[in-house]
RNA sequence: GCUGAUAUAGCUCAGUUGGUAGAGCAGCGCAUUCGUAAUGCGCAGGUCGUCAGUUCGAGUCUGACUAUCAGCUCCA
């Protein structure tokens, strides 16, 4: 065994040991509320939770009591002791304690599995372990009950609504320390609390999960539209627009209706049931469809900045994270089967440029095909198949989501990974031959005869609301140049250079930069503090000497003061920085 | 949608055992003309989320609703 075999660099330690902790949970729960049933307390991401039928919810006075008590059993240096039953003899057993969802998790494990339980002084729970062989082994000064709220037994929201209890534990204090420090400053980057601080967006009570933008905040969403044009434009795309409300009839064609109408708004025109699109989809087929195509159109690339509205559940809102009204960055490609392995790759490559511009680590997923799959056995296990190909052949590590694919087919989803270490899921790629199926799509091939096309939905930024809202969060509200709502921010230090700095500013702007010039009669202090809080990446200071001079003297919202230079030179590195997209 | 909590000025928050609201910042005015993260003085700003109820009297107590927050479920 190497020497790392006791400390959390060993996943499988740190596991047992985080576990370990949730089990000292559970034993102090049973001690101080001896009616609960346990449920499941397994160690997860940051820690780990442990899930309790009890007649009313944990307060956080019972929190700090647990706690206290954990401590105890800590200090009672408990061994753990592993013993095993079969199947009847351990129901027989929690029967016994009266611990029916223990019983109910038993009842499902297969008749001749052997189950292991493990005991603690007078608490014994049903697990697979494996455990520390010590209570004495967690650290006491090191752990800590983070929140408790409700959730569902086994996740299912037709069960019954549990008290589950979150907590984390590690192996030093410092440990700890720095865990809460990262929540710290994870609610400091607080997109909600940005937004609002930056005036970049907003969500009112008068339109829940339907944001605001303000002007600020309308220079990063078209900043982040004109860098996904371009980058389109060489990749080969056109740009189309379909309408956000269209006829009922379509979505039943679409198979939205019936996969999909809990989602959906609807409306009636003229006595007619129309609906709101909740993807952008059917409107791009009704596109296709306007004429007849040859093969030598295909593969046809077609973007599509598409708003779709879906009624999501109100306890699943979050900001900009999760909305009602978002702008897809969608793009269809048209294609034959023989196609399909090189425009995957090639959207692959491009969503790869893309977050590589912003800093962005990520990881891939390859969902299958869900139960609800509209397609049949061949086609599922022929498109699965070709996602699989792309990925093997591209080199890119990837993990696989059986089942969790669209219901018109699998797909491979991107999860990036932000400044502090969350991951998100953005970028999609999924495979259709349903749509073309059902909307009866067609090109000429080489033969003159009709052919049916295949299809791939994709995105990259996924919702340009949501990327917004995680952009804000990795950079901190520190925008880099190309996205910074103010770019520049002229400060004459007294009225005599208010001239001056007009003419300053004047030309920034003429080079295409977005300037604001603070000419109120406030100490330069004040001035330069309110441009760091708005995180303005440049600030020129302006005074007699910088006038007399006819020079600008700069300010970096992060490397600090830059010293003088002259105007037109700047203007030659910002327009770089700027065109060049640099992160500083 | 479910469980729990919260809702007072643009923002962050006070508001004691029920006796019809206060601070700081921001805003506006005046003075100040200043060299790299807060100049001073003054002014204005709230039917205390909404609607009912209890009470002589409700920001404070009760109920319903709405929104938000932490989760569950779901997902771009």
């Amino acid at each position: 065994m190497s020497d790392n075999q006791y400390t959390f660099e060993n996943e499988n330690y740190k596991k047992a040991y985080r576990h370990t902790t949730s089990h000292i949970l559970a034993q102090a729960v049973k001690r101080l509320f001896p009616s609960a049933k346990l449920a499941i307390g397994p160690a997860i991401e940051d820690g780990f939770y442990y899930d309790f039928d009890t007649e009313t919810p944990f307060t956080p006075e019972d929190l700090d009591a647990l706690e206290a008590e954990m401590r105890k059993i800590i200090k009672e240096k408990l061994p753990l002791e592993r013993f095993e039953l079969s199947r009847e003899e351990a129901i027989a057993f929690m029967r016994e304690r009266q611990e029916p969802y223990k019983v109910e998790l038993i009842e499902d494990l297969p008749a001749d599995a052997v189950i292991s339980f493990y005991r603690q002084g007078d608490f014994v729970d049903l697990c697979a372990g494996p455990h520390l062989d010590s209570t004495a082994r967690v650290k006491a000064n090191a752990m800590k009950l983070t929140s408790a709220t409700g959730a569902y037994w086994r996740g299912n929201s037709d069960n019954k609504m549990l008290q589950r209890i979150y907590g984390t534990s590690f192996m030093k204090k410092d440990e700890l320390d720095a865990y809460l420090q990262r929540i710290e400053e994870a609610k400091k980057r607080d997109h909600r609390k940005l937004g609002r601080e930056l005036e970049l967006f907003a969500l009112y009570d008068e339109g829940p999960g339907f944001p605001f933008f303000f002007p600020k905040g309308m220079v990063i969403r078209n900043a982040l539209e004109a860098f996904w044009r371009e980058l389109h434009q060489e990749c080969g795309y056109s740009e189309i627009k379909t309408p956000i409300i269209l006829n009922e009839e379509l979505w039943h064609r679409s198979g939205h209706w019936d996969h999909y109408k809990e989602n959906m708004y609807f409306t009636q025109i003229d006595g007619e049931d129309y609906a709101v699109k909740p993807m952008n989809c059917p409107g791009g087929m009704l596109a296709y469809k306007r004429r007849m195509w040859s093969y030598k159109d295909l593969p046809m690339r077609v973007g599509e900045l598409g708003l779709v509205h879906r009624h999501e559940l109100s306890g699943a809102l979050h900001g900009l994270m999760r909305v009602r009204a978002f702008t897809q960055d969608d793009a269809h490609i048209f294609m034959t089967a023989e196609q399909a392995e090189d425009e995957v790759l090639g959207v692959i490559e491009k969503i790869d440029t893309i977050y590589k511009l912003f800093g962005f680590d990520y990881h891939v997923e390859l969902s299958t095909c869900p139960e609800d799959f509209i397609g049949n056995d061949e086609v599922r296990t022929y498109s699965e198949s070709i996602l699989k190909s792309v990925l093997d052949k591209s080199g890119k590590p990837y993990t696989l989501n059986p089942g969790d694919g669209a219901f018109y087919g699998p797909k491979i989803d991107f999860h990036l990974v932000d400044a502090i270490g969350r991951t998100w899921q953005c970028g999609t790629i999924q495979l259709d031959f349903q749509m073309p199926e059902r909307f009866d799509l067609e090109y000429t091939g080489a033969d003159g005869a009709k052919h049916r096309p295949i299809m791939l939905h994709t995105a990259a930024y996924g919702s340009i609301e949501r990327f917004i809202g995680i952009l804000t969060e990795h950079f901190a509200g520190a925008f880099p140049l190309w996205l910074a709502p103010v770019q520049v921010a002229v400060l004459p230090i007294t009225d005599r250079t208010a001239e001056y700095a007009e003419s300053v500013a004047a030309q920034l702007r003429k080079a295409g930069f977005r300037v604001e010039t603070d000419t109120r009669s406030e100490k330069i202090g004040y001035k330069i503090r309110e441009a760091q809080l708005q995180k303005v990446p440049y600030m020129l200071v302006l005074g007699d000497k910088e006038q007399e001079d006819g020079v600008v003297t700069v300010r970096h919202r992060a490397a600090g003061d830059l010293g003088a230079k002259n105007l037109a030179e700047l203007i030659t590195e910002l327009t770089a920085e700027s065109d060049t997209r640099a992160i500083k």
